[in-house]
DNA sequence: GATTAAAGTGACACTTGTGTTACTTTTGTT
DNA sequence: AACAAAAGTAACACAAGTGTCACTTTAATC
């Protein structure tokens, strides 16, 4: 009994996606999803009623197949096989730790405070994987004792943001990374 | 003969360093400029054409006082008095990464091609005074092999971002920073 | 005290974005 | 063919930002 869809939510998030990390949070707007979707800016409105809604949803999707895939770490029982399936995993979502930078930006208020809590509550998921990990790693001594447990996530995290000016081939990026995250720029 | 100036080129570019840290490229605007020096934003004008113009010449203005000490590197002979001598410059001017990842976002026209071009440059000096410590390192053998130039100074600017959630003191935190660059997280 | 010129203000016309609503289009169902 | 209902549009009133310009304020100089 419906009109079919002109566009789809994937579509939407799609696009989303694309103006988020070309524009940052701020530089987003329906104006422009509208117009890079070629749709009027008022039938966005009829699934999301503004625009930190649309991106909580679409931050709440990408959280949800990235923890899809972090879930499987647990099917890798020696340390070295979830390290290395963590690092790959990142380096191959490397528009998440972005991703989750731009989502720190929307204010909290009323209308979205629901929202933004069961989008924290994914990231807890998320560190609750993480925390497994870290935790197996301490367990078997494989860790540097100095350094805390949030250094290390931060810096596996953080090291996919390094700009690669360059432009170094792809496998050649992440190998030195891996190299210089586990044993340090030093010799 | 001129009337005394209510705020200075200096004030201008403290409220300006906040309000982008604080609010991104996206979300700075002479608007709030002027309402949190409590001027008003035709004033303003009187000294920089436009948005563009006051934050490119803000990047130059924060790049040199950055440089100026960075130059103060070469006062060290050894690789270890450099490298240290980095590590805590770059840990004091914790806002100069994120500032020049701001200072990425501004958008190339006519108007502000001069002023990009300057700030470039900038960036090159700084480069080559980097370079001067990497080259150094290499000829003393310090460095890893596999890991390439650029990764060592991305790792360590970049290790600057790392959010410390968990607000591990500042200086346990650099400490933990230092030591995984240098020897990585694995023992 | 009058003059001068820089410093600062406030209002104007304009642009871009928001959220809402009455409306039109499309398509399956009766 | 008529209808129902969801999908989509276009226009409205509003808010916040821009750049400009005629104006006022202030203080040094004659």
């Amino acid at each position: 009994m419906a009109r079919e869809r002109k566009f789809s939510t994937d579509d939407l998030y799609r696009a989303t996606k694309q103006l988020l990390l070309q524009n940052g949070y701020e530089g987003f707007s329906f104006s422009l999803l509208a117009e890079d979707l070629d749709i009027s800016r008022g039938a966005i409105y009829k699934y999301f009623d503004n625009r930190e809604e649309l991106i909580i949803n679409f931050m709440k999707y990408e959280m949800n197949i990235f923890l899809e895939e972090l879930k499987q770490i647990e099917r890798y029982d020696s340390f070295e096989g979830k390290l290395t399936y963590l690092m790959d995993l990142i380096f191959k979502n490397s528009t998440i730790p972005q991703l989750i930078e731009i989502g720190q930006r929307i204010p909290l208020n009323e209308k979205v405070k629901k929202g933004i809590f069961e989008l924290e509550n994914l990231h807890l998921v998320m560190y609750k994987y993480l925390q497994g990990f870290i935790e197996q790693g301490r367990k078997e001594q494989r860790f540097r004792d100095s350094v805390p447990d949030p250094l290390i996530l931060g810096v596996i995290f953080q090291s996919i943001l390094i700009p690669n000016h360059h432009g170094i081939s792809q496998s050649e990026w992440v190998r030195s990374i891996k190299e210089v995250l586990c044993y340090g720029f030093l010799k």
